[in-house]
DNA sequence: AACTACTTTATAATTATTCTAAAGTATGTG
DNA sequence: CACATACTTTAGAATAATTATAAAGTAGTT
């Protein structure tokens, strides 16, 4: 694979320090994914089905689902839950919170919301993070 | 179903106030979530292999899930997400927030939280509610 | 160019959940 | 109580998201 050059280096290096070889497939996917300014929360169907409908040779959903799980194993992307029992993803991987409204996903940056009193850990452990999600309706 | 009396009478009353006839299979069920001191966190597939263990006659899945999803849409349970892409439901109906240790699941009364600063709706949004996630891991 | 380990892919398998339609039962009425 | 009827239960099929398998292909190295 000596077409891709410079131009897609970040990406490249993404995959190289998740321990991935920078393979066609997984250099698209990488540059569908970090190549934009606002955060991106998808499902891997939502991204395989995205990415597919403009290919003719298609990407496997293998290679989908274990691309996303190895940029989330080194931590280029984080998960989350909806009510729905999928998996999402979140490109942004620092420590925030979101609104939910109705299936949509919005950032919320981390000190857009701070605490007046939170519990204690229970003994032997620790907080490892606080999330919140506000979820929306419509107004009336 | 002359067999349930008095003694079932608040299991009874919370099927039949979420549109549901008292069966057997139904009226088991809502003593086993709702019978107990504390709050019950639960997929309906754990709900299913606890209580068929017990059971010589079965109950069946789609009962389960039928009366799982009519209790909830009665308000007596809520649903809530973990990371795996399985539906959680919560016998606490009241809001309130939740330790994540390791896939159990810990309740927070509302009041240990309070918060500083919150973001506002986006316009033509308002906020519904506001739940907080804090996940823990083991000191050290 | 050849070697080898890693990768892609089609396909099968698994898990959680929902659907279907036939057989069974709760409840109101006579 | 006897019946009718609408509601329920159930086994099994269907669906959706995800994971596993193993054969064919490719990247990186020598
Ligand atoms: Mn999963
Ligand atoms: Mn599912
Ligand atoms: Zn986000
Ligand atoms: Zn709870």
């Amino acid at each position: 694979m000596q077409k891709n050059n410079n131009k897609n280096k970040i990406f490249i290096d993404k995959l190289r320090s998740s321990g991935l070889r920078p393979t066609n497939q997984r250099v698209e996917i990488s540059k569908f994914l970090f190549n934009r300014k606002k955060t991106f929360h998808f499902t891997v169907e939502e991204l395989r089905n995205s990415m597919n409908l403009k290919r003719s040779k298609k990407i496997s959903t293998a290679t989908f689902y274990n691309t996303v799980h190895a940029l989330k194993s080194a931590g280029y992307l984080k998960e989350f839950s909806l009510e729905n029992n999928t998996s999402y993803y979140d490109t942004n991987i620092s420590s925030h919170h979101h609104f939910f409204d109705n299936g949509k996903v919005i950032d919320i940056k981390s000190d857009k919301i701070t605490f007046q009193k939170l519990p204690e850990a229970p003994k032997g452990k620790k907080i490892k993070n606080v999330e919140v999600v506000i979820r929306l309706e419509n107004n009336n």
